[in-house]
This record gives structure tokens, sequence and C-alpha cells, in this order.
RNA sequence: GGGAGCUUAGCUCAGCUGGUUCAGAGCACCUGCCUUACAAGCAGGGGGUCACUGGUUCGAACCCAGUAGCUCCCA
């Protein structure tokens, strides 16, 4: 049979994910018998397509519920997406422009009947790319942010919450987008350190001819200034005190206040205050009572209460403005200057600070009844990983701010607060239903039909649904006590980036306390971000992300995940190079030819007991590795996890294992040889399963007949046997050393592969050379092994601890290579005998240092002392 | 401005409780091989002042202090 070269996964991997799909193996049901092993996608916005972030994030997260499956528990991940309002609402008023149709034409039901439309055309796009990577979600249970319970749940939390008193309405100082014309939470603005300039201003003092220097980079809010403050301990500034200054163009007449908060240093000492427009200066304003005055509209244009200017845009007007100060002799000079400016994430436009009417989430009063948010992840109850987020959580917790969960979209749930139309005193009244606000009214005001009554335009941050994500998608708030929930909650591993860690990570752990009186999840495994090879962040406006299915098609998906997670320590960013592929893709062609060579063999009834030497060292190093790996598993080392599979496969396996048994040309396998190496590929396929999960399916099945339902996903997990044979793994480990020895010596000596060589071995333990003798003489081409007492003369010779080999090589052998070779060796080893006589004879180190220790450094000194006694005996017999 | 972290081979990173000469892995590189599973491969090989300076210790890549450079988070 002609054999391809190369594994091609195509095929392989479409045939695989059908097959799994259709057996339902990603299905999971609470089962008593089982123990639930839980994971919750960090849904992806609906507006996403797959990016190497989400191939990170879901391999790692696929990983973990693959091994879980075969771990016999039942395993359950749960995908989904959020409907991300402002990107949603952006895109699909892109489109309808794109269409001729202007969103402010239509009317609310118009508008989200489009967006329905545009989500159920788009919106499951990166749900089935993640098929292609293999994720194996129960699909079953796939949700959405949006659907009707899910926003039941987000509706029923928000009227709970503002009963409780922890949702409130106010005015107050908001990351506001003109260009989206919403609101934005602190999380969605990008601050960017840009070129400005520093204004020099002269403000007139009242009744007098002095002036006042005020520094500012936005000349245009002057328009909106309601005071100058100095600080009180400027003796610069001291005569102000009392006095009033007059704002140039408008001469507005605004008091000069005295405050600590402004810094002498900067500028002039000496700052104009607008409260409408600057976080601070509100805050100031708020002290002072200071007067408002809002000179913008909510895109960003003059509004009437400016006086100037009115209906131009901001930027517009700082050119203008700065022109007439300029004219009129109130700029005293420029100065170039870089400060920070905010951004809109998703509009890229400039935040402006400004006063509005929203809702907010009492953060601080939340945390005071739900204390556990901080507590249970600083007592590790939730555990970090990697952990040194712990700080930063901590910090952000308790400098927590209240979180504004308003937005001026018409995507998301609406907020369901209700007012009275013709009187804009009534309090509002918030109620699961209309019917059940129009009662709530009909108390206070009687006679209130339902058209005096009007829903609050606004809906609620995409957050404010996603923070319920781990409860809602079991349905936990239409019903606390379903099978579901009860069994798969609290779930185990989160998966995700650290960016989020308060956006959604700690919101999740407060909601979860809050509504269901228990944590979340149990660990949250926090990826990096995947960078390119010059570090910078991966994006589509950067181009410099490769397309995620381009590399499936060219590497396999399996060939991506390895390459993911070859160099993806938790927390660390990983630095994505293509090459990193190549070597997934490789390692499954390595798989895909062990398989070719095995099933080639003609099979021999009987046994061979040259063979068994091997096959225990085999099993015995997969023993040790699983160990490893396990441990390697329980920190969530997964890129060492998958380095112990990789040099398990590789190296033990195919380039040892492999080599140690494999029949001669044309030669049959004997049966007893042939059923432990198929056992022994049957373990390596187990543990690779996880990682590469379909070529592992694909020879699971061919090395085997195997039943429709017998498949390496939910195989059982292998388990390391009770004891590992150490010596097994010495003389194996030995005898490999040897061999490479003697290959060094027909390579040094420039002698053929195939010419026989006699190996003579004095100190060896007889052991080693009994089992190993067939294999060393298989792997190196040795015709015979003779144990000896003496050096045999004109040989050339190694060393290994104090295992002594003598080979008879033809002709002379150069004596002066040979001597500079085990001089080397001898100088090494007696400077290290010499650090531990060193130690040795340091009586500190003697009673200080814990037997152990000191017991080991004895035996140290003895085999050092045997090996150099070794090493001259031969130097003297050249 | 406040906080956290990083600096180990050409590159990406391990190195856990200070204890083997501990200085490691993978990739890259060099040499020789189209050997009968695999050139997507095989057999070998070279490569490091563990950022720097001090300190603690019998012993430091590891602990402490300082210095320099880089990164991230918060404002």
């Amino acid at each position: 049979m002609e054999i391809k070269k190369t594994y091609s996964p195509k095929e392989v991997e479409n045939k695989w994910y059908s097959y799994w799909m259709d057996n339902g193996f990603f299905a999971a049901k609470p089962n008593p018998n089982k123990e639930p092993y839980t994971i919750v996608i960090p849904p992806p916005n609906v507006t996403g397509v797959l990016h190497m972030g989400h191939m990170l994030n879901n391999t790692i997260q696929d990983v973990l519920i693959r091994k879980a499956r075969m771990e016999g528990k039942e395993a359950c991940w749960v995908a989904g997406t959020d409907h991300a309002s402002i990107a949603t609402e952006t895109k699909v008023v892109a489109m309808l422009r794109e269409k001729g149709i202007k969103k402010s034409d239509l009317s609310r039901e118009d508008f989200l009947k489009y967006a329905w439309e545009w989500k159920e055309k788009y919106g499951g796009i990166i749900l089935e790319q993640l098929k292609k990577l293999g994720a194996s979600c129960d699909w079953d249970r796939t949700r959405f942010t949006m659907e009707p319970e899910m926003s039941d749940a987000v509706i029923e939390v928000f009227v709970r919450l503002y009963r409780d008193g922890l949702i409130y309405r106010g005015n107050r100082m908001v990351n506001w987008d003109p260009l989206g014309k919403t609101a934005l939470s602190d999380e969605e603005v990008i601050y960017k350190e840009v070129n400005s300039k520093l204004y020099y201003l002269k403000y007139q003092i009242d009744g007098s001819e002095d002036y006042i220097t005020v520094a500012t980079t936005r000349p245009e809010t002057i328009l909106g200034d309601t005071a100058i403050c100095v600080n009180p301990k400027d003796q610069r500034y001291q005569h102000l005190k009392g006095k009033k200054a007059i704002v140039p163009l408008i001469g507005r007449k605004i008091p000069v206040i005295m405050d600590e908060y402004v810094d002498m240093e900067f500028g002039t000492g000496c700052l104009k205050v607008t409260p409408a427009h600057d976080v601070n200066d509100y805050a100031l304003g708020q002290k002072h009572s200071l007067e408002i005055i809002d000179i913008m509209n909510d895109d960003g244009t003059f509004s009437a209460k400016a006086q100037l200017y009115v209906g131009e845009d901001r930027f517009k007007v700082r050119k203008l403005i700065s022109k007439e100060l300029e004219e009129k002799a109130f700029l005293l000079k420029t100065e170039d200057i870089k400060n920070s400016v905010g951004y809109s994430e998703r509009t890229d436009a400039v935040i402006e600070p400004r006063l509005s009417l929203q809702w907010f989430v009492d953060m601080k009063k939340f945390l005071e009844k739900k204390p556990e948010a901080l507590s249970s992840v600083m007592n590790d109850e939730i555990q970090l990983i990697p952990s040194k987020f712990k700080n930063t959580y901590r910090h952000w917790m308790e400098n927590i701010k209240d979180w504004c969960i308003s937005r001026q979209l018409w995507w998301g749930q609406r907020i369901p607060a209700y007012y009275l139309i013709n009187n804009p005193e009534a309090e509002p009244v918030v109620a699961f239903t209309e019917q059940e606000a129009l009662e709530q009214f009909q108390k206070n005001y009687p006679g209130t039909k339902a058209s005096d009554l009007r829903q609050d335009e606004d809906v609620l941050d995409t957050w404010f649904s996603s923070w319920l994500w781990p409860i809602s998608v079991f349905d936990g708030f239409k019903d606390p006590q379903n099978k579901d929930i009860n069994y798969f909650y609290p779930t185990n591993d989160l998966v995700t980036a650290p960016e989020i860690l308060f956006f959604w990570v700690a919101r999740m752990i407060m909601a979860g306390y809050m509504f269901r009186g228990e944590i979340p999840f149990k660990k949250v495994y926090l990826t990096g971000i995947v960078r390119d090879k010059q570090g910078r962040k991966m994006s589509k406006s950067l181009g410099n992300s490769p397309d995620p299915l381009d590399l499936i098609e060219e590497y396999g998906a399996d060939g991506i995940r390895v390459g993911m997670l070859l160099s993806s320590p938790a927390g660390n960013d990983l630095l994505f190079d293509e090459k990193l592929c190549l070597q997934g893709r490789n390692f499954t062609n390595k798989i895909y030819h062990a398989y070719n060579l095995i099933s080639g063999w003609e099979i021999k009834e009987g046994n061979n007991e040259d063979n068994m030497a091997a096959i225990e060292w085999m099993e015995s190093k997969f023993s040790a590795a699983l160990i490893e790996l396990e441990d390697n598993f329980s920190k969530y080392r997964l890129s060492d996890a998958l380095m112990n599979v990789y040099k398990l496969v590789w190296d033990d396996f195919c380039s040892n294992y492999l080599e140690m048994i494999k029949p001669g040309f044309k030669q049959p396998i004997d049966r007893a040889t042939y059923t432990k190496t198929i056992d022994i590929f049957e373990k390596l396929l187990k543990v690779v399963h996880p990682f590469t999960p379909f070529i592992s399916e694909e020879y699971w099945h061919k090395i085997k007949e195997r039943s429709q339902k017998e498949c390496i996903i939910v195989a059982e997990w292998p388990k390391a046997s009770q004891t590992i044979d150490k010596q097994s793994i010495e003389h194996g480990d030995l005898a490999i050393e040897i061999v490479s020895n003697i290959r060094n010596i027909r390579n040094a000596k420039q002698i053929a592969k195939f010419d026989p060589l006699k190996l003579y071995v004095k100190n060896v333990p007889a052991e080693l050379i009994s089992k190993f003798s067939p294999i060393i003489k298989k792997l190196a081409c040795i015709e015979s092994i003779e144990t000896t007492q003496q050096p045999i003369d004109g040989a050339s010779t190694f060393i290994i601890r104090s295992n002594e080999f003598y080979i008879p090589v033809g002709g002379s052998i150069d004596v002066e290579k040979e001597k500079e070779n085990l001089l080397k060796q001898l100088e090494h080893k007696k400077g290290f005998l010499a650090s531990v006589e060193k130690k040795l004879s340091n009586e500190k180190f003697v009673t200080g240092a814990p037997a152990p220790v000191l017991e080991l450094e004895r035996k140290k000194k003895a085999d050092a002392e045997a090996e150099i006694q070794a090493l001259e005996k031969s130097l003297a017999n050249l």
C-alpha cells in the first residue's frame, strides 16, 4: 500500500468533529454518579469573528474540558455569545446607512427588527469557527445574552437591586462618546498619549487692571468656566482671595476659590474650573457649590449656553476661539505638551466628560453587603492563576467606583424604569412590567393611565448581562433550584484575559454572591495576550493578525492548538510565531508516521525476550511522564504539560522505543511485542488527546477495532502505575547513552554505521548488560559485548559515571585525542569533587545542613571518586 | 502621579521549598546523512558574567537592599 508522505488533517478533522456531534459526546446532563466539571465560555461578541485571542483561550478551555471528560467527570462546557450593545448597534447602523436608511428615521421597534435580522444572519459565525478548532462545547446549551430568559434575568436583577437601594439614578460625570452619543464605562475608554498645546490665557481681575494667567489644554471650555482656583498655600495669589475674575470674550464674572487640589507646579498654578466638562472640576464644583454650565450638545457641538460658536463642533471651536483670544490679546503664549486623552474603544471619538443623568450600581454599598467578593479571592477560595493578579484585584475592589449601567442605545435590555409624561417631578417607578409600574403610580397618582407612562429610553450595559452569565446560562434566575444549576454550579474553571478581570470577572463574583450566595467558579485562569513577533497586540486595525481559519487550513487544528499552547504560560503574553504552528503540524506528522511504521508490520505468533527490557523501560517512562503531566496540569502549566507529552511521544516512543523494538527490514514482529506496543501507543494517544483531539481519535480507531461509542474522547484517562521501576528507567537511559557514545566514536573515527564493532564493558551492572545488550547491539551495530576486568589496549574509551567502555577500533587510535577527551572529563569531575569536598569539610555545613542533603553530598563524593579513579586508570592505560 | 510585574542561550520561555557540575527546554544555528515510518525526517555538535552593584548564608539564578532598562494596570 502506498503511504502518503505527510499527514492530511483536513478530512480527518471534519470527519471526527461530525462524529462526536452525532454521537452526543459533548452533551452533559446532571448525573449523580459523576463529579461535575463545568466551564462557561467567556461569551464572544456576536459581531465578532475568531481572532488569535479566541484561539488561545478556547484551546485552553478545550484541553481542560477534554481531560476532565476522560477522567470520567460530567464535563459541561457552555457556549454562547453576548449581544455587545454598542458594537452591534454600530454595525447595524452602518449596514442601514449602506441601504440608505438613517437610524433617526426608524422607530425603536423597526430598528430592533433590523438588528435581530442582522444577529440571526451573522451572529453565529464565531461559534461555527470554534467548531473548526475542535471546541467540544455542549452546543445544545448555547445561550445568547439577549434571548428572552436571559433578558428576564437582567430585568429581575435590575429591579431587585433598585429595591435594595443598590441602583440609583443620578446626575454624574460620565465618559460621553459624542459620536456614538452614549455614555461609556471607564473600561471602554482608551487613554492615549497625544501631543497637545497648553494655552496660557489672561483673565482680568474684576475691579482692577490686574490679570491672572491660567494654563489650559482646552481653551474652548472657558465658556463654561464658573470659577478660578488656586492653592491656598500659593504665596503668589494670596491677594486674590474673595476677588472675581472675568471670563474673556463673554465677560462672565466668576469667583476665585482656594483649594489644595491645585498643583502649584503645573502651568501657572492657577486653574480654571469648568464643572460641566471635567471630572475633577466637577468635584471642585460640588465642594464649592459652583454653578454648572453645560456648553455642549450630545453630539459635541456647542449649545446656546456657550453663547459663542453655537452649533460648531468642539474641535473647530478650539481653533476659532484660540485665534480670537489671540487677536484680542487674551492669549499670552502656547506651549507644546504631551497629555493623555481618552478615546472611545468603539468609535475612537475623543471622550467628552459630561454631566448626564444615568443609572448606577452603588458598588461600595454592594461590597458592604457582599464582602466575600473580595475575601474569597484573597483567601484563594477563588484561585486566580497566576496569583499575581490577586493584588490587582484587591486594589480595584478597595477603590471601587460606582458602575454606570445605562447606555443611550436601543440594542440591549431596556431599563425598566417608568416616568410620568406630564409630571417630571414624580419619582420614577422601577418595575418588572409596565402594568406593575402603572399600579404603583396609581397609588400616588390616582387616575394615571397607561398612556401617561413613558419607559426609560436607554438600555443596560452589556456587562450587566454578562455578569450574570454563570448563573443565567443554567436558568438560575427563572428557576433557582433547577437540576442543572444545582449540579453544574459553581462552575470549575473560567479561562479569560486579564484585561477583563474587573469589568467581567470581579462583577461575576459579586453577582455570584448576591444572587446565588456562592462563588461562580473555583479557578480563574488568566491567559496572556497574543502579540506578534514585535510584541504588538494582534489586532484587525494593525493587520498583524493571521486569519485563524487560514492557519487551520494550513497546519490543521491539532497543529495550531499545539502551536498556541507551546509558549503560553498563564498570564504571560504570547509572542505568536507561525513557526510554532509548524512545530505543531510536524508533531502530528510524527504521530502519523509512528502509526505507519507499526501498521506496516507483519505479525508472527510468539514473543521475543530481547524486547522485554524496552517494553519495561517505555512503560516506566510513561508512568513517570504521566506523574509530571498531572503535576503540571494541577498547576495549570499547560505548556509544560504539553511538552511532557511531546517529548514522551517524540523522544521516548519514536526515537528510542520504536527503534529498540523495530524488527529488521521485511522481518515480522512477534505478537507479544506488537500487543504491548499497541497498548503503549493507545495510552500515548490518550494523553495527547486533549491537545490534539483529532489525530488521536483517528489513530485510536485505526490501531484497534472499536464499537461506535468507543471513542478516545470518552476513553478512560490513564493512571500511572503504582510503582515506577526506577532501575528500568535508569538502565534504559544508560543504554541509550551508551549507544549515543558509540555513535560518536563512529562519527569521530569515520567508521561506517554498519561496520560491526566489539564492545568491552567494565564495572557495568550485569543486569543492565543482560537486559539491554540486544538493544545496544542493534542500535549501535555491535557484534559482541563482553565484560572485562582490565582496560583494553588500543581501544577507544568512554566512561559514563563509573561505568567504563572500550571499543577496539581498527588501526591505531589517536592517543592524543583520547587523552584530551579523558582529561577534560577528569578535570570536570575533579572540580566537582572539590566543590563537594569543600562543602563536606565545612563544619557549619556538616552540622547545619539537613541529613538527606548531607547524605546526598556524601554519595556524590563517593561517586565522583570512583569515576575519577576510572578515568585515571584509563588515562594511565593510554 | 500610584501600584504590579519582568530582565536566564540568537529567539520564546522553564527553573516550584536556597542544596547534584544547575545553569535547563523548545525553536533557531552548525556538521554529516534522501539509512527500509517520518527531509514535516535521522545522527551528532556549538552556544549563557542568570541585567548591574552590594548584602544575608556553610551554600544564591532563587532571599534582602539599591541601580538601570522594559512591560502592564490604575489615575
